[in-house]
RNA sequence: GGGCCUGUAGCUCAAUGGUUAGAGCCGACCGCUCAUAACGGUCUGGUUGCAGGUUCGAGUCCUGCCGGGCCUACCA
């Protein structure tokens, strides 16, 4: 049985060039998305970019560019990331897109229809830099008489008509949807988190703005555009064809599986998100995973420091698997990671190079040379291979009960456990001892190995898909072949296959000699 | 100020209240020679932040303190 799974990332503000915070984001959320594939789901996987607001519209001005020219300019950057890493959407969504300018006019109309939505004004000390107002008490003024605000940035005496969102009245229904859907929120920690802060009190939220028009117009007051987060939470609903709520496309994806977010935006996806949606009459999604952050060596990331890491460097460094692996293996999904060169090196070196790669190297190239390259059919299983047979055959319900809580590390550990073992197992067989001495013994220990590798390979392919694919040419395992329902028993390698001469999948990272 | 989370080996992390707190990496030594100087084995390494308490039994539960992180509110 079938079933569908509609899986979003976050959409970036593409007022520059992504980071490796944007490339891990997608990359994990394309890890789940191909693991559902993987499992026979129906999938539809969304991403984009966010690309309305005032600090796009001052960048763009700066570089001598209309908005939209600056922001195509970075979305394509964004998409470029993404096929490098092998983000495998079905819709990079931008949020100047047509069909979204529609969507989102579409909602907020219904929210207004709801009595949710009405006109008042906001006013308060207006920081232009941080976008936001503070209270008084939170700006000080410096001897020469600048009022600047908590982030340092100077503020002035603003007061602009704005529409708000009668988020007030959501209190109780968010609360209640929380409890009734208790994964809804995760981690748990988040969780806890946004519980406190619905309990703490809502006040009805701010979405327009009239001091700058690049965005969406408020429908019906075009003086307005909307604010942020309507614009953009709106794209998850844009991309499965809202406002057609009773299209194939709507009634099929929504509501949504999994949104992957960051930490920082939790609030507005667990508590704005789902308040707007039942204001508007549509049901929220069934779950929102907040990562972390990735530090560089234990240093938070940031353009002033100067240690922000450029996906496309790292990529061409390392690769793109042994990157994908290492975001994905190395950091708990959930919390914040820590990268740097030594970690990411020894790490796919010792996982990947040596590990797999090395195990995959050894027994192919024995069947290359001995064998003729034909995989050899495999005799009565001894108590070893039957072992190992077994733990590969598991491997399938481990990874599943990881991945139920979206811990990828976790599914990563069960499959690398096996590799670790396969490796004890090959060198306690000793096949080149084998070789000579008992023929059928070699064949069958170079089967079983070469049967353990498919398997490994075919549930690696969500966390380093280019590789696996190659380890899975090595083994000859046609297309069709590599989905879960060719895990077990179900889909054992045939012996007296021909084998395409094996080559190295997994290249060792070696420091360039000092000079 | 309130709330949540967290502290376990040099590093990254595991351990439904239940044997002697485990694994990987790093390091040392040994073995092997099929393989990408890879693989296997052995070993070193711990007062589970500190101090109490509950319990037959605490890394786990409770209290306080110390350190780190996050959310939130900012009183006179």
């Amino acid at each position: 049985m079938t079933s569908t799974f509609y899986i979003t990332t976050a959409i970036d503000y593409p007022n520059g060039s992504p980071h490796i915070g944007h490339a891990y984001e997608k990359i994990a959320a394309d890890a789940i998305a191909r693991f559902r594939r993987l499992e026979g789901d129906r999938v539809r996987f969304l991403t984009g970019t966010d690309e309305h607001g005032l600090k796009m519209m001052q960048t763009a001005q700066k570089q001598g560019l209309t908005p939209l020219e600056w922001a195509t300019k970075n979305a394509t950057r964004f998409q470029q990331m993404d096929a490098l890493l092998g983000v495998s959407y079905d819709r990079f969504i931008r949020t100047t897109d047509a069909d979204h300018i529609a969507s989102s006019q579409a909602i907020w109309r219904k929210m207004l229809a709801k009595g949710d939505i009405y006109l008042s004004a906001y006013s308060g000390w207006y920081s232009v830099r941080d976008e936001a107002y503070y209270a008084e008490d939170e700006t000080t003024v410096t001897p020469d008489g600048v009022r600047l605000g908590p982030q340092g940035t100077p503020v002035e005496w603003t007061e602009e008509k704005s529409y708000f969102f009668r988020l007030s009245a959501y209190q109780q229904p968010l609360l209640d949807y929380y409890a009734a859907h208790p994964d809804f929120i995760q981690p748990e920690s988040r969780r806890n988190e946004v519980l406190s802060f619905v309990k703490g009190g809502l006040q009805d939220l701010s979405i327009s703005r009239t001091t700058f028009s690049w965005g969406v117009p408020v429908p019906d007051d075009p003086e307005h555009v909307m604010y942020v987060w309507v614009d953009a939470l709106t794209n998850y609903i844009t991309g499965c064809g809202y406002p057609d709520e009773d299209g194939e496309a709507f009634r099929t994806w929504w509501p949504a599986a999994l949104h992957v977010i960051g930490k920082d935006i939790i609030r507005f996806h667990a508590v704005y998100w789902p308040a707007f949606l039942m204001s508007a009459g549509i049901a929220p999604p069934h779950a929102v995973f907040a990562h972390g952050f990735i530090h560089n060596r234990g240093e938070k990331m940031s353009k002033s420091v100067g240690n922000v890491i450029d996906p496309f460097d790292l990529a061409a460094a390392y690769g793109v698997d042994a990157l994908r692996y290492f975001l994905l293996r190395e950091i708990p999904f959930g919390q914040d990671g820590s990268y740097s060169h030594e970690a990411i090196v020894a790490r796919t070196n010792a996982d990947l190079a040596n590990d797999l790669g090395n195990l995959a190297q050894r027994s192919l190239s024995m069947v290359a040379k001995n064998l003729g390259g034909v995989l050899p059919v495999p005799g009565a299983l001894s108590e070893e291979d039957a072992a190992i047979l077994a733990s590969a055959d598991a491997m399938l319900e481990k990874v599943r009960e990881a991945m139920r809580g979206w811990q990828i590390h976790q599914a990563i550990g069960a499959i690398w456990a096996v590799v670790a073992d396969a490796n004890r197992y090959f060198a306690a067989a000793a096949p080149w001892e084998l070789r000579k001495s008992d023929p059928e013994r070699f064949g069958t220990v170079l089967w079983t190995t070469a049967e353990v590798i498919r398997q490994v390979s075919i549930l690696a392919q969500p966390i380093i898909p280019s590789s696996a694919a190659k380890l899975l040419d090595l083994l000859a395992v046609p297309e069709p072949a590599r989905t879960f329902a060719a895990l077990g028993g179900a889909g054992r390698l045939a012996g007296g296959t021909a084998l395409p001469a094996p080559v190295a999948v997994f290249p060792r990272y070696v420091e360039a000699e000092a000079s």
